[in-house]
DNA sequence: GTTGACCTTAGACCTAACTCTAAGGTTTAT
DNA sequence: ATAAACCTTAGAGTTAGGTCTAAGGTCAAC
């Protein structure tokens, strides 16, 4: 039985958010003290040490909710159901850095099209293409 | 000179968002009737535009703050302001995109490694994967 | 028998960029 | 003159995942 410090030092997990993890359902001491401390069994360990995998892996709280639901109870669910929060996951993922591929790509554009010198910025291409708009995707070279 | 309503339409912010970027010091309406409406120039159009083009580039407003005080005084202020802005932002979303990425491996990893079928999750190999933790790397297969 | 490390709770605070509400004043058209 | 459609403000709420504080109770050591 473990105390909350020491899952806390075996997990990585601050007691803090261990304890916003309990307020939302995820891990759960299995016992408590007469004076109300938490007490972790091997059990919890594992579930906690599930719980930061699939938060590593991306996966957000309540996403890690349904797994572990899955978890408790295996044989009542199939893997599809484990791939479709996967899926989704990385559906998500993927759009997510679709949105930053396109951003890097502008910003690529703007440095490019900047001489990033020492002058003033009245020629500076950048500025001038923030304040064309989105109408013009390619920003002019400065031209010295 | 526009309404608030006027400048929503001609620029796509709301007029909430419009009184929020005031509020935050990005665009303040050059003129107020007696009443207290706020009334917008021209010139108040184009940096309202120029933020929303700064923004669907992917500055945060901070970032858009310092480029608005560039863009009001460019003698004062050189292409390498400019430039520095724009690369600490292309880092960022870099750094956002190689996080992601990381995930998404993870994530086809795991949907690589599980059949999808409906029988039940006891042999499911995403559970197994995020039960054995970030030691392994790559699941094993399931096999039927 | 008291210091210090640990634990408890409810709840406030944080970031970012909105988004909305309440409660009221203004304008315009009918 | 009254209803609809606009405008104002301050301030609360949203999302996600924590992070921290206050005010106090508990436990082990010296
Ligand atoms: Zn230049
Ligand atoms: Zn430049
Ligand atoms: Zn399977
Ligand atoms: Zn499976």
């Amino acid at each position: 039985m473990l105390k909350i410090s020491e899952l806390s030092a075996r997990t990585g997990l601050s007691a803090h958010t261990l304890r916003f993890y309990e307020k939302h359902g995820l891990i759960t001491a299995s016992d408590r003290s007469e004076a109300g401390y938490r007490f972790y069994t091997d059990a919890d360990v594992r579930r906690a040490e599930f719980v930061k995998t699939a938060r590593n892996s991306g996966f957000s709280l309540e996403d890690i909710g349904q797994l572990l639901s899955i978890r408790v109870d295996k044989l009542s669910h199939s893997c599809q159901e484990v791939t479709d929060i996967t899926r989704l996951k990385l559906d998500e993922v993927n759009g997510k850095i679709a949105e930053l591929q396109s951003m890097q790509q502008t910003l690529m554009i703007l440095l490019d099209s900047c001489c990033g010198g020492p002058e003033n910025a009245t020629h500076c291409s950048i500025m001038e293409a923030l304040e064309e708009g989105e109408s013009r995707k390619n920003a002019g070279r400065e031209t010295s």
